[in-house]
DNA sequence: ATGAAAGCGCTAACAT
DNA sequence: ATGTTAGCGCTTTCAT
């Protein structure tokens, strides 16, 4: 391949419009201290000839590179995309990371990093010197990650932790885990459900645990008992199966159950099925993370949605406006998470029941 | 934000290993005349220091800049993100190449550009300029958009164009429509089945038109008549319906019905279901794509899968290998299109049947 | 086989 | 409000 060159510079602007370079690259950059005359004259130029300015060059000058890093775990994203179970979280980042960077004229580049090595730092200082970005995005469970926080805080980098809780450096989203349990487990009382299992995610994941938090709470305002309800899972499917088993072939067995995610959902309707227990009218369920696959369940899963293109679109404004030098918003940001509700629900019947 | 400056530098590993600059960037690049003592020499000091090199320095300087571009159909790609019915399109290319950019060194950069638009240049020779990537993936419709191909063929700018046949520039990759569709409708044929109808996707792909190819030829090899079994959809779902209904409501109704895109198979089943026709019993379907969605229905879909991972991978090594100046492939690039076998595919029964 | 000098396209800092 | 100068980190010449 021939040496290729930027075929439109701002040498070629600033030659057609008859100014300084200083000038053209003002007026690309918005800056206040052009006169209209001039902003008119050299947008003609960069219009004219179709002008649009290298970010190799922006960010080699020392300005910004307009890249964003989004940062996701390695091993579970390739497993999801390996499984074609319909997990959209990634197309949903896309949809609303990527859509706003394109509104400032950002990119976002995805990029791969796993978790437990050792040699987290080195993966991210890789990448953060080639690619330089002006921001980084961390998802769960990176976000809680103190060896990449504590890193990244050293970096003069904005970095958005999605899915965290302000609990050290950078700018924390959440999507509101505690009070999503909370909303669920309140759904499912309200219709007359008393015992109410839960099935809790990968203690790896801090939001794990607020959602253990939300349920509890619910459950003691509400006066019922916790006892024996609690079963621990990864997220895994089949580690949601022994949890549901466990729950279900109990003495006293829930006459509701809310997982953590979706697959653990599955692996409990699926497990109810077996039991001959039929959903909803023997036992209601509702899951978390609401991805394609539980529409199409029989029947559909009532779910906690987690809006994660509202809050990856929400990361990158913050980091546009922090890149800009606005300071970090003082309180933590929460996106509220929906329940969608479905077919997976219904009052308690028999025994159990309210 | 203050200004931030590369860490680690070539000046810092030249000083460290007391060579040239030159040196340093000639061990960076593999490049032959350096000697094994001064190799390792600059080596250690790099490791040492963890230097990576910044691409936006590497890309000012003339050379590379590892970005490849995959650019997808905007108004398609942000209406399948939204719909969240489980379609993997995205993933799958992110799995593919993503994981083939980073076997060597290189970053994917997704983008969406809009075919329709009359400024489809300005998008992408902004895109060009702002990124100057080292090779660009077209996907459909992009792939077969003349006034696309030709732009980029005038850019010196490898690229590959996916689910295309090589008809102008660029490097063509097939995911062999034709011969897929002739495989389900000859495993169609070999059960017994004789009227089996053909949903065609949108006229806009060309791997729309390839696909009635196949199994009209399949069909004609069998000595089938094909007269009243092709119908028109745009692979939408609605679409895929009014075509089922009119195949399914002539006189004399097909026993097997194969629809271009998952969507249409799903109205397909949907059809059928209104009419109180079994499937696979009285109907058999058989689907292309693939997608997650196509496992949750009852019964799920045998279909034709397509395989974007494998493309998009070849596809990077593709650009990848012409970069380096090897001569691009003289022959069409064909990766096959394997037949997912499920529980909607049964003999035909009844009047219409072998 | 190694080094020195020039320049890529742009912006920060300092003029005026 | 506009122009000039220097330099970002690297690779390309062109030397030796």
């Amino acid at each position: 391949m021939a040496r290729r060159r930027q075929a439109v510079t701002i040498k070629h602007v600033a030659a057609d419009a008859g100014v300084s370079l200083q000038t053209v690259s003002r007026v690309i950059n918005n800056e206040p201290s052009v006169s209209s005359d001039m902003q008119r004259r050299v947008q003609a130029s960069i219009d004219k000839l179709g002008y649009v300015p290298s970010i190799a060059a922006q960010r080699m000058s020392g300005s910004r590179s307009y890249l964003i890093l989004a940062i996701n775990d390695r091993d579970r994203t390739i497993a999801d995309w390996r499984a074609r179970l319909g997990t959209d979280w990634v197309d949903q980042m896309l949809l609303g990371g990527m859509l706003k960077c394109a509104e400032h004229g950002y990119r976002m580049i995805f990029e791969l990093v796993d978790t437990h090595s050792d040699h987290v730092e080195r993966e991210l200082s890789a990448a953060i010197a080639a690619l330089q970005p002006d921001g980084i995005i961390l998802t769960p469970p990176h976000s809680d990650n103190p060896q990449i926080v504590q890193f990244l805080s050293g970096q003069n980098i904005p970095f958005v932790r999605i899915g965290s809780i302000q609990n050290g450096a950078g700018i924390s989203i959440s999507m509101d885990d505690e009070g999503s349990a909370r909303t669920a487990t309140r759904h499912l009382l309200e219709l007359g459900h008393r015992r109410i299992g839960f099935i809790a995610g990968a203690s790896e994941y801090e939001l794990s645990g607020w959602r253990v938090d939300g349920w509890r709470q619910a459950m003691d305002a509400a006066g019922a008992v916790c006892d024996g309800l609690l079963e621990y899972g990864n997220f895994s499917y089949a580690s949601g199966e022994a949890a549901a088993r466990r729950l279900l072939m109990a003495p006293e067995r829930p006459s509701a159950i809310i997982a953590s995610n979706d697959q653990m959902a599955l692996a409990t309707l699926e497990v109810a099925r077996e039991l001959g227990l039929n959903v909803p009218v023997g036992l209601s369920i509702i899951s978390f993370d609401n991805t394609p696959i539980v529409r199409f369940t029989q029947p559909a899963l009532t779910a906690v949605d987690q809006p994660i293109a509202a809050t990856a679109s929400k990361a990158v404004e913050l980091i546009i406006a922090a890149q800009k030098g606005d300071p970090a918003p003082t309180s933590l940001t929460t996106i509220s998470a929906p329940l969608i509700e479905r077919g997976s629900v219904a009052k308690p019947s028999g025994r159990f029941g309210g």
